[in-house]
RNA sequence: GCCGAAGUGGUGAAAUUGGUAAACACAGCGGACUCAAAAUCCGCCGAUGGCAACAUCUUGAGGGUUCGAGUCCCUCCUUCGGCACCA
């Protein structure tokens, strides 16, 4: 009886090797069928997978096995996202060429996903390191640059000392850098960015498409993050008659400024000869942005002596310079209006400026020499020349109507979200085609010079430099203009920018120029999988992308990803796996003690995909338990498989149980696939369908009838299984004597006519509280459900005497008796 | 402050359209098998009271709508995530 163990570790092994060698995995154009892209985010090869990358292929495999079941050509290609920097941190610290340590890497990695049995289409494998992936960002980039969309310019931008490079605003939380977590100083540097807020309208207006597919916690992050905002640009005066133009979201407010605030930066600034507003300007240049923007900074100004002239009513206020006042956004330059926000009101009160009552509540009127604070609420316009007695709301309108007569505003829109600093003083990265002549300054390299090879070859002497920086072969180069002496530019690529487009690589990796037509066949990914830290990183930047290819006519839809899924995280002991906390579970040890297709059902039954998921080593063994169980049931009833037929009618009440549990079990676990991606209560169903063939009398399913029923079971329970466990289920149904791969088996259906049950559980309840129950079949008609809770003798005994208000019966459910007193 | 998600047994979690709260599993307890243990199979398993039948209570708190609320509405509390001197 050996060979009828269930031995993991043979049957893994078997069957993998059965998948590679008959290459069942691979996927080709076919118009007979409904195409299917399922990708999940691939991985950065830093050596080994971890929890998260296999609960988030594991979910991924379950929908590119199910949508093939279902009939779909599904295309489910997975790569490596491998430039970046844990490479060059290998380099530094073990003298290891970041080339071989991510290719090592990747086939470590690559051995593990085969342990796991991913079904993967291998032959359209990309990786970003590759000069024949990293050519095409070289040539995007050109276009971009020649569209404008691709700029260099000197910016204050973050700066993160620990990795020696810059950042993306996307790539600073909290102050720190995104990977090491140490605090970003900011620099004023020129680099290289991408024009994402060309596309910021776009990139909103897309949620659209995207909100039945897309979870809504994604998209408000993404809205957040764009932050777009409307109001007026006013043109205030100096008194010399220069504009002086400011944006505010609260026109209403305009005839209650009683002062002006610039930032630091700005150059009207320069003109300025006062001492200590000088000073006071140096000192606030001096902090970095981030502690001037710490929430509990102290809001400081000086008066420049300068006055602004209100276009509205001809106030004479002071101008500040202030601390809190960026630069970047709007104008640089804010009218201050202390009656009506909060800020500008302590701002006011610390240097005695005065408040100017110009909205109020009509519920209680203000008196402006008792607040305590600024009314921020809506009211009604007071001192407010021809708009007084509008609602504020109103006044908004009329005051944005008569500055756009008059030529003193415009209605604007501004966006928070600033450019994409895509350039990065590292090696291990895309080089940025990009040339300087000392004649003909900025040049792209020509088409037919890329790629722009990264020299792979490198010393890094322990330095944390860049190695590309100093390394003369590679910079030194002709002018593509005038052919005269040139150098390269040395900043690679942020690492984000590979990942922008990989998606779509996948849909013809292996056209000569960036795409073939397969691109449009395949494109857009019908689901996507991946992690929730991405939100407004790599989907704002794909999104962006994507838009970008599409404006050039590269690709036929502006959203690549259509549906989204993202997975919770893997929690142990209520935190994150992580290194540092020392909570880490090595997916291999877990595989090697209760095998792939166990970690996998763990995967997905101990919490719905798109929740947190918390580590529990007993329960990998409950559903180690449970395959085992499945395995028995098979091995005990193999030889009871037979053709022949149901005749429904004449089973045994308990056989005819079964097979509507068969039927029921086959119906949810279909739609918790296919609709609710509730994975964890599929498991249950056929967990409760196992028990339910345990429950069931060995004699009866041993009958010629019971026989033509466990078949049934076996024949659509296996298949299910597929999905979730595929080696076991695989073996099973070799041992069913299924024939061909389970892989290529349509999905089991169900008869719905069988689903119902024939007896049922009602309740009767009196007042809404139940207070008996009754087992009747399943085709009780509602007047008989009413005379057999009258009839009842719990419920008679309840409402003898009491005056019947109503009844309500619920077909199938309850009868509920309303009484009085 | 603004936006979003969540709060259910000892634990992970179910409850699909407003209709039997706690499916399924983990842990625990008991039984069968065994010389014994493991494995396996079977049973019990929200709280309180009761020998029991049973009764009462129970989905963060408090109100409301309804014959009936975990589910809908209002107010509040807590946790997590995002944005935040954005004018």
């Amino acid at each position: 009886m050996a060979e009828l163990e269930y031995n993991f570790k043979e049957i893994e092994k078997k069957w993998q090797g059965r998948w590679a060698e008959k290459d069942i995995f691979k996927t080709k154009h076919d118009d007979t069928r409904k195409k299917y892209y399922l990708l999940e985010m691939f991985p950065y090869p830093s050596g080994r997978l971890h929890m998260g990358h296999v609960r988030n292929y594991t979910i991924g495999d379950l929908m590119a096995r199910f949508m093939t079941m279902k009939g779909f050509n599904v295309l489910h290609p997975m790569g490596w996202d491998s430039f970046g920097l844990p490479a060059e941190n290998a380099a530094i610290q073990h003298n290891i060429p970041p080339y071989k340590w991510t290719t090592d890497n990747i086939n470590h990695m690559k051995s593990q996903f085969a342990k796991l049995g991913f079904s993967y289409d291998w032959s359209r494998e990309v990786a970003t390191y590759k000069p024949e992936y990293y050519k095409w960002n070289q040539w995007v980039f050109v276009k971009m640059f020649e569209k404008g969309l691709a700029y260099r310019k000197n910016a204050p931008v973050n700066w993160c000392p620990q990795c020696a490079t810059v950042l993306a605003n996307e790539q600073v939380e909290d102050g720190k850098c995104w990977r090491c977590k140490s605090e970003v100083t900011q620099k004023e540097l020129n680099q290289w960015f991408f024009k994402i807020t060309a596309y910021a309208e776009d990139l909103l207006q897309g949620h659209e498409e995207l909100k039945d597919g897309w979870p809504e916690r994604v998209l408000t992050m993404q809205r957040n993050w764009i932050g777009k905002s409307h109001g007026l640009t006013i043109n205030f005066k100096l008194e010399s008659g220069e504009d002086f133009p400011i944006y505010t979201t609260r026109p209403d407010t305009v005839y209650g400024v009683t002062y002006m605030v610039i930032a630091p930066e700005h150059p009207f600034l320069e003109r300025i000869k006062d001492t200590n507003v000088q000073d006071f300007i140096a000192r606030m240049k001096k902090q970095s942005l981030i502690d001037r923007l710490a929430e509990d900074k102290e809001k400081e100004g000086i008066d420049t002596g300068i006055k602004v002239i209100n276009p509205f009513n001809g106030d004479k206020v002071p101008l500040y310079v202030g601390n809190f006042v960026l630069m970047e956004y709007g104008t640089g330059m804010i009218m201050s209006v202390p009656a009506h926000d909060s800020r500008d009101f302590a701002f006011a009160k610390k240097y005695g400026i005065p408040i100017k009552l110009v909205i109020d509540n009509p519920a209680s009127p203000i008196d402006v020499n008792a607040m305590t604070d600024a009314y921020v609420e809506d009211g009604i316009n007071v001192n407010s020349g021809p708009f007084t007695g509008l609602s504020n709301r109103e006044a908004i309108e009329k005051i944005s109507d008569y500055a756009e007569k008059n030529g003193i505003g415009k209605r604007t829109v501004n966006f928070r979200i600033k450019d994409w600093l895509i350039s990065r003083q590292r090696y291990w990265g895309c080089p940025i085609p990009a040339v300087y002549c000392d004649t003909c300054g900025i040049q792209m390299v020509p088409e037919k010079d890329l790629p722009v090879i990264l020299p792979i070859d490198v010393d890094f002497h322990g330095s944390s430099q860049s190695p590309l920086a100093s390394m003369e072969s590679f910079i030194n180069t002709a002018c593509p203009a005038c052919g005269g002496k040139a150098r390269r530019e040395t900043d690679t690529m942020d690492t984000f920018v590979d990942s922008s487009w990989y998606f779509a690589k996948f849909a013809s990796p292996h056209s000569k120029d960036m795409f073939d037509d397969e691109v449009n066949y395949w494109m857009p990914v019908d689901q996507y999988i991946g992690g929730i830290e991405h939100a407004v990183l790599h989907l704002l930047y794909a999104r962006f992308f994507n838009m970008v290819l599409y404006d050039l006519g590269l690709i036929k839809v502006k959203e690549p990803f259509t549906r989204l899924l993202t997975q919770g995280m893997v929690i142990k002991d209520g935190a994150k796996m992580s290194k540092s906390l020392g909570n880490v579970v090595d997916p291999d040890e877990i595989i090697d003690a209760f095998g792939a297709d166990t970690v996998r059902m763990f995967m997905l039954f101990a919490s719905p995909p798109d929740k947190d998921l918390d580590w529990s080593e007993k329960g990998v063994e409950g559903c180690y338990r449970f395959i085992g169980r499945v395995w028995r049931m098979v091995v005990k009833y193999r030889n009871f498989i037979t053709t022949e037929t149901i005749e429904h009618e004449k089973l045994t009440t308990a056989l005819k149980s079964l097979r509507g549990e068969l039927h029921r079990t086959v119906k949810s676990v279909t739609k918790d696939i296919s609709e609710r991606l509730q994975y964890n209560t599929a498991i249950a169903r056929m967990m409760e369908l196992v028990n339910a063939v345990y429950q069931c009398d060995e004699k009866e399913i041993a009958s010629a009838q019971g026989r033509a029923v466990i078949s049934e079971v076996l024949f659509k329970l296996i298949p299910m299984l597929n999905v979730f466990t595929p080696h076991v289920a695989e073996e099973l149904w070799e041992m069913i004597g299924g024939g061909g791969f389970l892989y290529n088996q349509p999905w089991p259906d169900f008869d719905d006519a069988l689903t119902a049950k024939e007896e049922i559980e009602i309740v009767f309840q009196v007042n809404g509280k139940i207070r008996s129950k009754a087992q009747v079949s399943s085709s009780i008609t509602k007047d008989e459900m009413e005379e057999m809770a009258i009839a009842d003798p719990k419920i008679s005994s309840i409402i003898a005497g009491k005056e019947i208000v109503k009844k309500i019966v619920i077909p199938g459910k309850l009868v509920n008796i309303v009484i009085k007193g």
